[in-house]
DNA sequence: TTGCATACCATTGCATGCAATTTGGCTTAT
DNA sequence: ATAAGCCAAATTGCATGCAATGGTATGCAA
């Protein structure tokens, strides 16, 4: 039932984060429909929605080709992010977040409290970590009902690097990596009594506090090319120039 | 040179926001191949390009259908374009505006305030009124220098309503049109004189009021369903339902 | 030896054919 | 008369053929 079109931008998009193109590289559609299995018009398709994504560029001769992120852009878009969760944020402050929504973000801190006290982290903490990250933000996203705000963020998420936690694999190599995010959930805590409270502007400084964490994180990979590569395969389509300012 | 893709896309955009289809209509392929003389291909091309500006959405049986704007959540896209204006203007005052830049930005103003100081405005005027506030509003954005900003800007604006000049033709209809004019140019006034003298917050606050004119304009917009419809045909894309909270 | 022009090849962009699925209408039975 | 089921028509989604454009390599001339 699937259709060919979303079977191939699902296993594009994954072959783009898995880093199998190198930047600027040429996506021939007739490679890439014999890879996939598939004809060129739903590969076409896909790479419509691919360039929609911001993953790829047109080519100047037509077609498309990988596109090269700067670190700059990356860091552009993070802190982007944080300004619209913290708005998200706020504005659930504001109008008071229903109870059952504020008894999942709470089992969501619950789960957070557990992993990040645990004596030795392993991969499978992390993952945990970043499933319930996930879902502590798009908690707060979905419940400040704005439909704009949600479709915005998606639309910024699908750029790779930017989501909430992206960069997270990046901690789990750093020394000091349990405790960066000991202090991401205690800002998750900081939100949520924000948001009980209705401390509106509260909420949206924490937002925009809270990504600084993931700037962090890419400054510290952008520095260590070869582990980031390691560690996030797609860290190859960046090119270094210019983070700060 | 240009495309068949290219040019279906702009025409397709065009008929749409001249208010074309009903909301809810089916948008199907061979109808729209025959009338803009191309054939299916590039039509489904440039069908899905407008799938991901959110003026369309697929259809369950396949295919595509005009979309349903609910004046929610075009009042819900505004909000959020004065947060992110709001961030660029305060990028701007943090960082300190480049000479041109701000002499483009006064530039502007002064176009703006002889446009709506002129005693008997005409159609002229607003035309030109619009074109000077886009130009602000995207100077402001440009000059921020947050790729990210641009882009997500570029993505909200694509939704229709949202964008900075999108409901002035709504005041040329009421009785104090000329006042809100007046008011909105005062709100320009005063961000370029925040991103002079650095004033990052005033900046972001005065991003954020000032959507609240469109916001009004929109409210009595959807107040009036037969004059919007005439000022702005895809008014008729918008159903009623609650605007406020 | 280098630079330019030409020819060939690959790739994109467009058109159209074909199969599968859905929609809408009509008929029949209760 | 209404509802349900079936059939037909149309529309989507996919594959592929064809033409045009751009890029590259090779050869020739200076």
């Amino acid at each position: 039932m699937t259709s060919q079109q979303s079977r191939v931008v699902v296993q594009l998009r994954d072959m783009i984060l898995k880093g199998d193109f190198a930047p600027g590289e040429r996506l021939a559609e007739i490679p890439l429909a014999e890879r996939l299995g598939a004809s060129r018009t739903p590969v076409r398709l896909a790479l419509t929605t691919l360039e929609h994504e911001g993953l790829i560029e047109p080519s100047p001769a037509g077609g498309y080709q990988m596109r090269r992120f700067t670190s700059r852009e990356i860091d552009d878009a993070i802190r982007l992010r944080g300004v619209i969760e913290g708005c998200a944020a706020r504005l659930l402050a504001e109008e008071g977040a229903p109870r059952p929504l504020l008894r999942k973000l709470r089992d969501c801190l619950e789960e957070g409290d557990q992993i990040v006290n645990r004596p030795g982290m392993g991969l499978d903490d992390y993952a945990a970590y970043v499933e319930m990250n996930n879902r502590f933000h798009a908690l707060i996203v979905q419940g400040s009902g704005n439909a704009a705000i949600r479709r915005t963020l998606d639309f910024l998420n699908s750029q790779p690097f930017a989501s909430p936690s992206a960069m997270l694999p990046m901690q789990s190599s750093m020394q000091e990596g349990q405790q960066w995010m000991q202090l991401a959930q205690r800002q998750h805590h900081a939100t949520l009594q924000a948001i009980e409270r209705g401390q509106g502007a509260r909420a949206q400084a924490l937002g925009e506090e809270h990504v600084e964490i993931a700037r962090m994180n890419l400054e510290y990979a952008v520095d260590r090319p070869e582990l980031a590569a390691r560690l996030l395969p797609s860290m190859r389509l960046v090119t270094a120039p210019t983070l700060g300012g």
